[in-house]
This record gives C-alpha cells, sequence and structure tokens, in this order.
DNA sequence: AATGAATGAGTGTTCATTCAT
DNA sequence: GATGAATGAACACTCATTCAT
C-alpha cells in the first residue's frame, strides 16, 4: 500500500542521514587540522585528506572554506549550548552554588577539548575584512547565550541570598572571564588538573572574596 | 684626545638613533595596519607604504614578516612593563587596594590602545608551524612578568591583612583573567566606559566576594 | 508470421524514439544554456539542470561534453540545410531573384534563432587544441554546403541573364558575409528590424552595385 | 642647477619607457599564446613563459586576466584605426576608388596578422557574464570608428558621383562584412592570396554590381 | 641605505567525468 | 537507464622575499 511512498521516502531519509553524518565527519576533521595548524595553515587539501576524500567532496558540504569554518564554530556552540542546558535541567533542584560549579564544569570540559577551535575561531570573526557583516556577531550570539543563563543562574543566586544583588550585572562576565582564563591557562600547561581543583578557588574567591572575612 | 673617538662614536650614535627612530616608525605602521586589516590581511607592502617606504626597506630593519611582528610584540609588551613598574614606584607609599587599583587601570589603558594588538599576537603565537620553539614562551613570559609584579602585590595584601593568603597563588590569574575580558568587552563595545567605572566592581566583587557579608 | 519479429522491432523502433527524444531534449537545453552562458560558463550542470535530469544521464546519450556541443552543431546545421532545400524546391518555379531574397531569408531567420549557438559553436571550432582534428571540417562542411546551394542558385542566375558570370565564384562568399554581418549587428541591436527591410538595400546594392549606372 | 630634476625625473622617464616596452612585450606574447591555443587554453602560466618572466610579473602590469585581454584588444584596435588613419591621410588627393582599396587593403593586411585575435575577443566579448557593463561596448566601438572612417569615405565618393546615395548608409556595413569574411577564409585557406587580387572583385562587385549592366 | 620589479611556491576553487547504487 | 556524490587535475591569483640598480 504504503510500499510506493516508504520506496521513496526512505532512501531520501537515508540519504539525508548520511549527508549530515559527512557534513559531521568534515567537521571533525576540520577541526583537528585547525587544532594541529592553525586558523591558517589548515588547508583545504589538509582537511579533505583526513576526512579520507578529495578536496572537490569539501565544496559539495560547503560553499566555501570561510563557510565550513563558520559552520563549525556554530555547531561546536550549539553543542556547548544544548550540554550546560541540560547540566541545567539536571541540577535543577540544587542550590544556587552548586549549579554554579556545574555550569562552569560544563564549559572548562567542553573546551578543554575544543577552546582551541574557540580561540581560533574568535580570532577569525575579529578579522575585519569579512565582507559578510554579522559575522562577529554570530559568534558573540553563542557567548551571550551563555551569558544569558549565568544570568538566569544569578538570579536564583540572589532569591537565595546567596548573591549580593548590586553588582549581579557584571557576574556572569567576570565568571566567563576566569574560566576562559582557566581554560587558557590549562591548555598552555603540561600537565592537566582535575577540573574541580581548578575551579574550588574560582568559586570561592568570587563568592567569599580575596578579603579576609 | 677622545676627539677622534667621538668623531667616530657620535655619528655612530647618530646612525644608532635614526636606526632605531626607523625601526619605531615600521613598528607603529605595522600596529596600525594590523589593527586595520588583521594578521593575515597585513600585507608587507601595506606596511611598507604606510610608513612611506619601499618593501625592501623593511627588509632592511627586520629579517622578516615573522620578526617585525615579534619584535612589535616585545616592544609593546616591554613598554607595558615600563608602565607597570613605574606606575608601582609611584604608589609606594599607598595601600594594596590602591596601588592594585592603580595597577589594573594601567593595564586596562594600555591595552586600550593595544588590546587588537596583543589579541593577534596571541593568535600568531598560538599556531603551531612555528618553526621557532620557544616562540610562545616569549608572549608568556610578558604576561608571566606582569604576573610576577601582581604576585609581589598580593605578597603586601597578605602583610597588610587585605588578602587571605589561602588562594594568593590563583589571584594573579584571576585578576588578569577578568582585566582582560574587561578590555575585549570594551573593544565590542560602541561607546567606551570610563575605566575606574570598569574597575570598582571588578575590585569590590574580587576583595569581598559576590556573596554578602 | 512476422509477429515476433515486430514484438520485437517495435519496442525498439519505440526505444530508439524515446532515445531521439531524449537527444533531442538535452540538445535543446544545452542549447539555450549555452546562449545564455556563453561557451565557457555553461556547465554540464547547468544543462542537466536545464532538462530535469542528472548529469549521470548526459553521459548516457553523449560521449562527453565536447560530443554533445558537435552534435547540437550538426543538428542545427542539418536543420538548416533541409530549410534551405525546403524553401529552393518551393521556389523552384521562381525567377532568381526571388529565389536569392527567399533563400536569404531562410538564413536570417533561422540563424536570428540560432545564430548565437553557430557563433559559439565556430569560436569553438576555432580553438586550435581540439585532439580530433577534422574537427573544423565538420563546421565548415556545414557552411560549404550553403554555399553549393548558392552558387547552384548562381549558375541560374547566370542563365537567366540576371548575373555577370566573370566574379560569380566569389558570389556566394560575399553574400554569406553580409549576410552573416546582418545576423550579427542584429543580434547586437536592441530592436529587431523586419527580415525584408534589412535584404532588400543588400540585394540591390549586390545586384546593382553602389554606383549609379 | 636643474641636475636634481633631471637626476629625478630622467631615471623616472627611463622606469616608464621600460614599463612601457615590458607591457608591450606581454601583450605581445599574449597575443602569441592566445592564437596558438585560443582564448580558454591560453593559460597565463604560458603567457609569461612566452615572454620570459614569472606569473607574478604579469600581475604587476595587468590587474587580472580579464584586463590583459581587454588591453590586448584595445591597443590593437588603437593601432589599425592609427593604420586606417595614415593611410587616408596618405590618400587624401587620390580619387574616391583608390582611396576605398587603400582603406580596405589596409584592413586586410592588418587583420591577415591580428584576425585571429579580433575574432577571439570579440568573441570573449559576446559572453553574457561579463560582469563589467560597457564591455562589449569598447569592442564596437573600435569597429565603429573603422565604420565611421567608411562613411566619410562614402561621403566622398557620392560627391564624386562614384556612390549612389540612397543606400549610403548600408555601405560601410556591407563592406567591413565582406572583408572580414575574406580575412576569415583566408586565414582558413591553405596556401594565401595577394591581398589585391582578393578585394578586386570585391570592389567590382560592390560598385558597379553582380548583374550586367 | 633605499628602491620596487621580479620571483614562484602555495592555495582556494571549479567542473568534466566516473561509477556504485 | 537514471542518479548525484566523489574525484582530482587544472588554473587564476597572492604575497613574502630577493637583488640589481
Amino acid at each position: 500500500m504504503n510500499s510506493r511512498s516508504t520506496s521513496r521516502s526512505k532512501p531520501q531519509a537515508l540519504r539525508m542521514r548520511m549527508k549530515e553524518e559527512a557534513r559531521a565527519a568534515i567537521l571533525d576533521a576540520a577541526e583537528q587540522v585547525l587544532a594541529e595548524q592553525g586558523l591558517q595553515a589548515a588547508r583545504m587539501d589538509d582537511i579533505a585528506a583526513r576526512v579520507g576524500v578529495s578536496v572537490g567532496t569539501l565544496y559539495n558540504y560547503f560553499e566555501d572554506r570561510q563557510q565550513l569554518l563558520e559552520a563549525l564554530r556554530d555547531v561546536r556552540g550549539g553543542e556547548l549550548l544544548a550540554q550546560l542546558d541540560a547540566e541545567l535541567e539536571r541540577s535543577q533542584p540544587s542550590p544556587y552554588r552548586a549549579r554554579l560549579h556545574g555550569f562552569l564544569r560544563c564549559i572548562l570540559d567542553y573546551s578543554r577539548t575544543h577552546f582551541r577551535l574557540f580561540s581560533l575561531l574568535l580570532e577569525n570573526s575579529l578579522q575585519r575584512d569579512t565582507s559578510r557583516e554579522g559575522e562577529l556577531d554570530r559568534h558573540l550570539k553563542m557567548w551571550r547565550e551563555v551569558s544569558l543563563r549565568l544570568e538566569h543562574l544569578g538570579q536564583q543566586g540572589v532569591k537565595e541570598g546567596a548573591l549580593r544583588p548590586e553588582d549581579a550585572s557584571h557576574y556572569p562576565a567576570m565568571l566567563l572571564d576566569m574560566t576562559h582564563g582557566l581554560v587558557l591557562r590549562q591548555l598552555l600547561a603540561k600537565q592537566p588538573v582535575p577540573t574541580d581543583e581548578l575551579l574550588a578557588p574560582l568559586l570561592r574567591c568570587f563568592l567569599e572574596g580575596a578579603a579576609p572575612r
């Protein structure tokens, strides 16, 4: 009965799935090469070789080099946001401090894997010659989304009496900056340090201040 | 007596001075072009045109493009350190908090002018293919110097009883990260905010913490 | 009796017919794309898209791009010759001048539709690297056929006393050249001029000369 | 006194001269390669190799491939016009028919050397995708200039009573078309025919008509 | 010391052609 | 027979670097 319809829709679905997987494979390869060689040195040929296809194939999936990089940024950004949301969902019942800890750990962990990418792509966005306007915005928007979630979390903190409300608007930025720095330093460090050992002093200082009480 | 020697040394000194001025002029031009066009787009020809000389001349003063960029980084880094030291010298008699404030303001002000440069050059250093090893170190060394001064300052803070000693080793990094973030955000902001308005909440949160006492 | 043979030959004939129609459809599409995009810009993908099939299909009907273009040229050339022959047949009883007029009108009309194609394909034939020798000849052969018919017509003209016989060998070329120019000029003109208005001065000058009698 | 000014202006003049000669050399090489390989097959590398320089050098003299081709067209067009004007000047006192003969011979001779170029570049101009508008116009403008001179000549012919005035407006086009065809046919012919042998029947037919008087 | 034309390796991108499904 | 993703050779163009003047 519906044998015909399925005989058409299934292959299409299959095509879609394979196309998506191919895109993902390319993005993975691109990230690897980018991390190894840097933004400029990462040649399309290198990326193609990494995936195990020929250059032309890359252009079947992405308009050009720039679009490939942008897609990579968007996809990885989306993944981070998804993980953050999942974490927030999971920690819903917990108190502010615990949730904040979980949130930052998420960023730290994800960034450990992908930070070099973010760093490179931020740099890419900072280049002036980007003809496509709003290019930079796309990158910032992601971090603004992260900030937004931190603000929400901060509101909970204020309600709980765990945060002073006066400087609340500055907290997201400060937390992100310190986390960002943490990641960068880990990236440059010889041997890694467990996430929680890094976060503990950060949170302590952030919440209780550097001055003795 | 030494008339001869001076008749030689003076012109030599003059030569030196002129050579130094030429180098400085090139570095200034390079920074401008870099800030405007980005790291990749800044061509040697552009820099030469900005100084008003021909490409060949650039190569009389710098081995190659890479060395020029490194010189630029080193010079600007040295300038920052010099200003920081001057500020520390000036504020010697003041209490910890005031000195810290002055110190960070120095960084913020200097970075406002040169941050884009630092950002670009950090990126440059992060590229893996740098044949010259220890390249990255040169860049980090500068910031380690800044950190070092912050540590010294921290020791004063601890002595004064203005800082809890437990996490003292983390403070420089945190302060630098937050300052770094401040600069970046200012760079992207439409209109600038007075330095002290930016620093006040930072210092308040850092010293007294985000939690109510 | 021959029921079997027909049971085989009919479907074969059907196949043939469909194959021919498919080829024709491809050639039509090719001509459109060629006229719109030019010889180089006309990509196999474009042609396929215009027919509504995929690239691979094109290669089921033509060896390669070059053969497709040649087929297009040959088919259109054949059509022109057929129309010319029909016109000559039709005008058999008429006097030379009328027949010549009809003949040239045929060329003009056909070229108005397909001239851009002929022009592009002539260019294609002029390229030196054509590995297949005698390539150019195929294109010229068609025009030689046209010339041949003009010569025959000229013989009639001479017999009628309408043409001086001395330069008869040059007339076909001259007529074709002027007609060719007429078409090209029409192609570039903003608005078209009725065919006969174009032909009248041509014929007048050709037959009676530019000098007063 | 003016030793300084000359010490500067002379080298500048020298530079200019050399620059012009280099451009001319490139254009010559380009024309050769174009004639041999065709419009598409003529690679920048080939042209460079023909001049004996490297690719980059070509781009010191011409924006890009397209501009090089356009320059070639403009220069050759200018040369033709200059020769035509010289011929008109020379033949000033002669009667119409002689001047026309000289004029066409000029075109024929020049085209014999450069016709293939003109043909290719006309084709190039006909391509639709030329982003630069008025591109085609530049090419046509040259031939319009030639036409213009033929019109002037025609006016002399009318005054002399050598031409009937009615179709005068069509004469330039017809003459050019026939000459154009003559050149093309010569190009394809195995062995060349002396120019005057080609022109004689053309002029006879044009002036006196194909019909017997 | 300054010049700037020449160099040429390097890279992104295109597109005719193939072939597994 | 039709499909369309994969292929990879080809080519225009860039730009750091050199060196004769």
